[in-house]
DNA sequence: GAGTGGTCTAGACCACGGT
DNA sequence: CCGTGGTCTAGACCACTCA
């Protein structure tokens, strides 16, 4: 049940965050941890990999691992993030409005792109309003395959987690892109638009756990009120791999 | 000097691109892997987390590695990449102009947020055409304790590939915000933008290996040219870290 | 040379998916 | 049940940093 050099990583990051290890400290070193923890060497590694790849340690051959500085860790890096879920994390107040929720098929352009056999879906626009303001206009496409129905209250409060706590569904990873288009007239009513009549576009495609294709996503942004952020190691030098 | 999972991940990768494991297939079990590279499993797996790292296969207890869909292979993900790579990769004619090259210091805000104690810099400030059309216009700070001086010449290069392969810096990470803003008279005539006055600003904060911060570097993009694709895995689930 | 992280091994047991 | 991937161990040797 309880996965070791998970728990380890969570703990080291724990005491990261409350600065019992602060930024620019080295952690003890691996064979020490491993004695504190009591585990092997390689669990150790693997809780520190975990670290690495979250942002929070650099690990340095020959030296150590170094805590990063702390001040970036605070907001999000780029991850597969709900509305829901983003809102919860920054305390505003979000609402959400449906606009269109009806049966469709996922656009020719991306049925084509990816060779899907089924297309039958759910299309669900909707306006996202945060502290009362329009933020975003979402558009998904969600496969009937894996999601028969989709309620005007499921579409109301959060589909991720419908999807993920009520059917069980494992969304696995997703692919985006980012755009900034003209917007329709509709659009740039529902945004109240001003000044401009650009917005920022995210197309998403979403997958599951077993590979399969799941949901598409069209998200249009208010420019003004737009930020991604993103934390990339580099790859493709001495040890990466050619693609 | 070789490092074996690195190989067997390039091999399997080679393999993947050139179809010998087409999409959808899997790819032979962690033990058969093991017995076909005589390495031991362990060593396979590194291989193989690379490759999922990658976007290249996904792994699915209880059944195997499935290749994924190689229609997205072909577009960058996520990484740290320079003007000059971009444009190599895309076989574009690309050109720089240099608008400005002066001694500055990083910005107040910069310096502050991250506490630096040195804030002496190179400001280079570029105009990057492709096809003869103005695309982006960089501003660059780059620290002069790690790079003391910056030529024209080499400002008209790759300046990644002057710190990396002649002065041997090692930069291993980046944080990027990627924003919409107005832009100033002057970047609205470089950039010939007409119908807008806004552009999507990317702000970096680089650093090397000892995870020293090293460049800050502001791009601006022409709106209607600008693309940023992303592949995301999802985190903070069951067995993710809580930060 | 002592200490660090990086790689690798040959086993073991567990959790999961299918049959 | 069997085969899959997921975790874990106790060692080993190598590459790197720094005194």
């Amino acid at each position: 049940m309880a996965v070791k050099y998970i728990q380890i990583a969570a703990d080291l990051a724990n005491k990261i965050k409350h600065e019992q290890y602060a930024a620019g400290d080295f952690l003890p070193s691996e064979p020490t941890l491993s004695q504190l923890y009591n585990v092997s060497r390689e669990t150790i590694r693997k809780a520190l990999t975990e670290l690495a790849g979250a942002g929070l340690i650099q690990k340095i051959q020959g030296k150590g691992s170094v805590v990063i500085n702390a001040a970036r860790i605070a907001f999000p890096v780029s991850n597969i993030e709900s509305f829901d879920e983003l809102n919860k994390q920054k305390q505003m107040h979000a609402a959400t409005k449906i606009i269109e929720l009806t049966d469709a098929r996922v656009p020719f352009t991306i049925s084509k792109h990816l060779s899907l056999t089924e297309t039958a879906a759910t299309y669900v626009k909707r306006l996202r309003l945060i502290n009362h303001e329009p933020i975003v206009v979402d558009e998904d496409y969600i496969l009937k395959k894996y999601v028969p129905q989709i309620s005007p209250q499921q579409a109301q409060s959060s589909l991720y987690h419908y999807f993920e706590h009520d059917l069980g569904l494992e969304i696995d990873y997703a692919t985006k892109t980012i755009t900034v288009e003209p917007a329709s007239a509709s659009v740039i009513k529902q945004l109240q638009l001003t000044n401009t009549n650009l917005v920022v576009v995210v197309r998403s495609l979403t997958y599951l756990k077993d590979t399969s294709f799941f949901q598409y996503t069209i998200s249009q942004h208010r420019p003004d009120k737009f930020k991604f952020v993103d934390f990339a190691h580099r790859k493709n030098k001495n040890g990466g791999l050619i693609l």
